[in-house]
DNA sequence: TTTGGTGCAAACTCTTTGCAGGGTC
DNA sequence: GACCCTGCAAAGAGTTTGCACCAAA
């Protein structure tokens, strides 16, 4: 994703546009491995050296109020960001870290036909995703 | 559940058994709120002030090893735990921190169903949960 | 010019670790 | 009695906060 793309996501949601805004959009649209804050740095700072990691944090979590970015439920040692704001489910290592995503519509349709059927009444359904635990094969 | 019970479950795994873990285990089987480390020592410091909060980590891990806890995926701020092992699957609140139990048998078959035939060739999966996202309706 | 975003460093929270002492089998 | 589990306290990792400075609209 172009720089003028990143530019555009922001403007058209009317959101300040700043260096470090695009610094870290540009690194969660380039990664799908799902980082955690301390990787996320990593990235950023290959090409920007001098933005501070508090920043990143009040970004990460500015992007997440304005809905630009999904926190990735996770075992729970530290937290993970998604910017792939399609619907689609993921892929969890059980030997490590690992989280992968997995896009499959034909499961979209099933859940969503079920569960249009089998509603929860004490419940108001917003969003549905599969944790499928595993091991990768190499 | 009782404590010979609880002792039971341990002996049958070949464990020693410790005031310390029945009281972890007690705690975990008397709730269904998925505690968090902080939450479940306060659980365990209503009946038993005096175990250590390293201590409840310390068993926790163990436990998990052992396979009689797992740790519940959620966005990160802290591990949150569960010692009801039989499959089933979660109601995330938007609002709050709060997770519930799901269960459905019929969604159950239906998914494994689903990935008999359709297999991810890169994965070997060993688990499947859905994370049901949404607000609950008091 | 005004508003609010950024950098820095300190504070905070949650979790892990090391070791001496004590309990379980 | 041998082993390893527990309590305590300190260290560590990850995240949040406060404030002075600076930049975007």
């Amino acid at each position: 994703m172009s720089n003028n793309e990143i530019v555009s996501v922001l403007k058209n949601r009317g959101l300040k546009v700043t260096p470090q805004r695009i610094a870290v959009l540009d690194a969660l649209y380039s990664t799908n491995e799902h980082p955690s804050a301390e990787k996320l740095t990593d990235i950023i700072h290959r090409n920007n050296p001098n933005i501070a990691r508090g920043t990143i944090y009040k970004i990460l979590d500015f992007f997440i109020e304005s809905g630009l970015v999904k926190r990735v439920h996770s075992a729970g040692d530290r937290m993970r960001y998604d910017a792939h704001t399609e619907r689609h489910h993921h892929l969890y290592s059980l030997d490590n870290d690992r989280i992968e995503d997995y896009h499959d519509e034909e499961l979209n349709a099933i859940l969503e036909e079920y569960f249009k059927k089998r509603s929860i009444p004490y419940f108001r359904i917003e969003d549905i995703q599969l944790h499928i635990k595993g091991k990768f094969i190499e």
